[in-house]
DNA sequence: TGTACATCAGTGAACGCGCGTTCACTGATGTAC
DNA sequence: TGTACATCAGTGAACGCGCGTTCACTGATGTAC
């Protein structure tokens, strides 16, 4: 019972210490994140946050997480009200939440994104943290794949199988015919693609309204993908 | 006469410092580039390096400056070999030289297509020198329209003027339609985009074997281009 | 309910490190007459 | 060709900074009997 408490307060300071960290994550990017930092933001001795992290990779890796879970509950929230139906409309809209979400947390993206943090190996939790924004864009390739299982043949012969992990890719879309998934892939990949394009400057030059831009790309790839019209 | 000695023995001594500087960025990413060690590879004490850079900035900029290039360079020399009039295999050729040199100089790549270096503003002469791929790239999509002009009416209806700078991209690629652009753009940065993947771990538990996985992606994209086949 | 003991949060000092940059300087290399 | 002067490369010490992590410690919070 008191133990409960004790170790409610314990959650609190976790919560809070990640709170901490996530807005120097956010306001300076994740190299510039330091434990003495976030312990003076808290005031406390930065050897007491070892209290909770045993070292600062550790805390890289909770906001890593962090990080793949606000994006992907975000996209999730964003299709969520679209009818299941109207796959392209939940295609736009989750790719838009994509872009929002990279826009309004730029540090987060790059850190999820970007260049790997150097000298930073990432454990299996994060690999399975990101497979959350994966789901819903996989999730409406299938029910787009499922309502029309007939129409599109696969006409990207090549034997797929050598090359991917078609295990892992059928357990994300299972009604999506084999022949279509590099196609998946890179409509998937091209999102990031886009929008790491927009916020690393590599746009500069040629495209002077990245959002209006995104819009002509997303419904490209949904033509590319097949995606029924509405 | 002296004088271009005592200029031509800096030249040595500035390419040398570069030298020492891309070395330690090959080996450790751009983060760990220090003007202490650099200096110490040289057997020079730290403060002799300010005689030929002003700053760090300086030096990472000649750095980016010379990535740029060599990517060009490297880019250039595998596609002159091919035939001007086959387009698609130029197309495959540039891009796998592009992942090619990716995947040896991982730190390089990441240097100029990974999150931006924290605190450094890329001067407008990095954005000249990344011109050189794009010119490779844009130059094979705009001699495949040259030489089939009536083919393909645009099909992307889209309104282009708007959003991009029709200027800039109608320069690099001047056959290509404007209807087009969009794809173009695609097409150029998903190159990118998949190898940054590729590199940055985002294709573990889908793609087994990337190298194959890219030919698949390069063609994908030729289609889109609607490059002609061959 | 009260006491003896164990657990845990947080302290404060220290270790050892590396960094970018400045500054006054020596000595060699080049220039002008 | 020789001398007086200016330019430049490189030195060595220092400034001031921040970092991750360890360690022996105090005092409060919780547990067992």
């Amino acid at each position: 019972m008191t133990a409960t408490k004790r170790s409610h307060s314990r959650a609190a300071r976790i919560a809070a210490i990640k709170a901490a960290a996530a807005r120097q994550l956010a306001s300076r990017g994740a190299a510039a994140l330091s434990i003495r930092e976030v312990a003076r933001e808290l005031d406390l001795v930065s050897s007491a946050i070892y209290r909770y992290f045993a070292t600062r990779d550790e805390l890289l890796t909770a906001l890593i997480v962090d990080a793949y879970d606000d994006l992907g509950a975000t996209v999730e929230a964003a299709e969520a009200p679209v009818a299941r139906g109207r796959t392209r409309e939940r295609w736009r809209v989750a790719c838009r939440a994509v872009r929002s979400w990279a826009i309004a947390n730029p540090h987060d993206y790059a850190l999820l994104y970007g260049t790997p943090v150097p000298d930073y190996r990432a454990p299996a939790l994060t690999i399975e943290a990101a497979s959350r924004v994966i789901g819903v864009l996989g999730r409406i390739m299938d029910d787009d794949a499922a309502q029309r299982a007939s129409v599109a043949p696969d006409d990207a012969g090549a034997d797929v199988a050598g090359f991917l992990d078609v295990d892992n890719v059928a357990a994300v879309m299972p009604h999506v015919a084999t022949g279509r998934y590099v196609r998946a892939l890179i409509a998937w990949s091209h999102v990031f693609g886009s929008v790491s394009f927009e916020l690393f400057g590599h746009f500069v030059g040629s495209v002077q309204d990245p959002g209006a831009y995104f819009e002509c790309v997303v419904d490209e790839l949904a033509n590319l993908l097949g995606l029924a019209s509405d």
